[in-house]
DNA sequence: TTCGAGATCG
């Protein structure tokens, strides 16, 4: 009797099968280790060479943003295909090193390797920010050249990408969605986002009115164009139209009364919306956060947290950043705690926000020990540093960090001689202030804009050199806004200079006709001068212009509450108290021989 | 399609 063998397929085919079972979603795996280990098994298997695997492990590093060992995994293939280069380019987008992904192209062409129509929309996602308008013309030609615009998908990814290159961008894309022979949903819906994004919600209406259908992201995005220029009536109409409504068209909602500060309203939509997501919890909070009030906002943090939604990154930064805006330690110090509590160590992005909170509240101590303990440091760490060390007058430290900065091989941007050059302001530092701003060009090829201007003229000003300092002002090669003016303006205040003032406030008023501070800069500057006759000259003035001016307000943190007061102010309930210990205040102070400003 | 690090005066 013949009993047959039971048939099975040789071993390799098997084993690579099962792998194949095993490994079908690996390209969406994202715990290093589990990713490490089938590393591991495929190596031992051989079968790093496979096409089928290879492309998966690429993804699987991307999106543990290891990409030294995705580019590694990419190194063994020897014949890479379309589809294998198609996911390096996208992994190298996907972890921001958009000239990697270039690289990764051009390697491709001089393979021999032709791009399909995958392989452009994945290259233009790279290109944001001005810069990169050249980049997505180039590709643009290429396409065309080539004839890729078969599909649909390529076109629009071009109009994606065109939007995000500023000014230039969006009409290059405009000229491109003229031009387009077939247009779906998603063409209308890119061109309407890059309209909103350049600020044209205007232009952006009128293709929105045009569209011959429209989708929950078309509604979105206009609503979101609404939001952003802070014309919230418009919005709230539209938000009424609208056919149906998600959590983004409520969060944009609430984002937009956020911005113009309207936060009776954000919290009446926030509290009615059906369903919140991390992003609405984020926006409410850096709402309250940014407008000082810190209980609302530690109140719904805690809110979120028992709702049991974690914060991602973005919510982390987002709210540290409104932290950082209006100097909320306490809420500050929350968030940084519920990180540590659920996390080993933060990325780059969230220790740099921390260190700007810490630095920005006065907390220099905590942001050196964030800065101190991170473990991959940019030139954002150190610049945040570095500034929040000028802006408490260490001004000398804060040069000491900068040079150990260029020793350990960071290579000072634009925004770190804002740092340098703030910190010898506030330092006094006038010579070395100079030193580091011819320096800056000289040096290091970054060519002075507006802000470092800015910041020389304080310098200067504050110094007492007004002449070199309005000399500067006359030598710039851009216009000087009215910062640069106001600065000034305050140098003269400061060094009794009233003629030079009276020029600078005319300069002012014609860029801010309306703003009452300007007048009354300069209405003290007479009264410190002891020019009555000029002051009640211009308060007569201002009033027939109509220009009031508002009375300025200050503010304390007591007990994570925010107490706001003006001059005069009798509205707190221990008014009284206050009033008497002020005037014991003063009397103190007069007794040690202060004598106020305005009687000198 | 909603949030997302550093930026000159007062």
């Amino acid at each position: 009797m013949l009993i047959s063998a039971p048939i099975r397929a040789p071993t390799w085919v098997s084993r690579r099968r099962l792998l194949e079972e095993k490994l079908s979603d690996l390209h969406k795996w994202t715990n290093l280790k589990q990713v490490k280990q089938v590393h591991a098994q495929i190596y031992k298997a051989n079968l790093f060479q496979d096409l089928y695997v290879a492309p998966k492990l690429i993804s699987a590093f991307s999106l543990c943003h290891q990409m030294v060992l995705a580019v590694s995994v990419f190194n063994q293939i020897q014949e890479p295909n379309v589809h294998l280069y198609n996911t390096l380019i996208r992994a190298h987008v996907h972890n921001s090193q958009p000239s990697q992904a270039f690289a990764a192209f051009f390697q491709m062409l001089s393979d021999g390797v032709s791009p399909d129509n995958f392989t452009y929309p994945f290259l233009v996602k790279a290109c944001s920010g001005e810069s990169w308008f050249p980049v997505v013309q180039m590709v643009h030609a290429h396409v065309e050249k080539f004839g890729f615009f078969s599909d649909i998908f390529v076109p629009n990814s071009l109009i994606d990408s065109y939007s995000k290159c500023g000014f230039v961008g969006v009409n290059a894309a405009r000229k491109l969605f003229t031009v387009m022979g077939e247009r779906d949903i998603v063409s209308w819906n890119s061109m309407i986002g890059g309209l909103v994004k350049a600020g044209e919600v205007g232009e952006a209406r009128k293709l929105f009115d045009e569209m011959p259908e429209r989708d929950a992201v078309s509604w979105n995005t206009i609503l979101d164009g609404y939001a952003k220029a802070e014309e919230m009536k418009m919005a709230f109409e539209l938000f009424e139209k609208m056919p149906e409504r998600n959590v983004v068209s409520w969060s944009t909602m609430v984002l937009g009364y956020c911005k113009v500060g309207d936060m009776d309203m954000a919290r009446m939509l926030f509290d009615k919306m059906p369903v919140k997501n991390l992003v609405t919890w984020t926006i409410i909070i850096s709402g309250y956060a940014k407008k000082g009030l810190t209980k609302e906002a530690i109140g719904l943090y805690d809110r979120m947290e028992k709702a049991g939604l974690k914060s991602d990154d973005g919510a982390v930064i987002s709210i540290l950043a409104a932290c950082a805006e209006s100097g909320l330690l306490g809420l500050g110090e929350k968030v940084h705690a519920s990180i540590n509590r659920t996390k080993f160590k933060c990325s780059t992005l969230v220790s740099n926000a921390l260190v700007d909170m810490y630095a920005k509240c006065g907390s220099l101590d905590k942001a050196y020990s964030v800065f101190n303990g991170m473990a991959r440091r940019d030139v954002v760490s150190w610049n945040a540093m570095l500034q929040g060390l000028g802006m408490h007058g260490h001004g000398e430290e804060a040069l000491w960090l900068f040079s150990r900065m260029k020793q350990g091989g960071f290579v000072p941007d634009k925004v770190t001689f804002i740092g340098v050059l703030c910190a010898c302001t506030h330092a006094g530092f006038v010579e070395e202030g100079r030193r580091y701003f011819y320096a800056m060009e000289r040096d290091y090829r970054i060519v002075p804009e507006v802000e470092h201007y800015g910041c020389m003229i304080d310098l200067l000003g504050r110094g007492g050199h007004l002449k070199e300092a309005f000399r500067l002002v006359r030598s710039m090669p851009m216009e000087p806004n009215a910062i640069i003016w106001g600065t000034l303006l305050g140098a003269c205040r400061m060094h009794n200079a009233v003629d030079l003032a009276e020029e600078v406030v005319d300069h002012l008023v014609k860029l801010e006709p309306s703003d009452p501070g300007n007048f009354s800069l300069l209405s003290n500057i007479y009264a410190a001068a002891g020019d009555w006759d000029s002051v009640s000259k211009l308060r007569l003035q201002m009033r027939r212009t109509g220009i009031q001016k508002p009375s300025g307000a200050s503010s304390i943190e007591v007990n994570d509450e925010v107490h706001e007061f003006t001059v005069l102010d009798k509205s707190h309930p221990r008014s009284d108290k206050i009033y008497q210990m002020i005037n014991r205040l003063v009397q103190d102070l007069k007794e040690v021989g202060y004598v106020p400003k305005a009687y000198q």
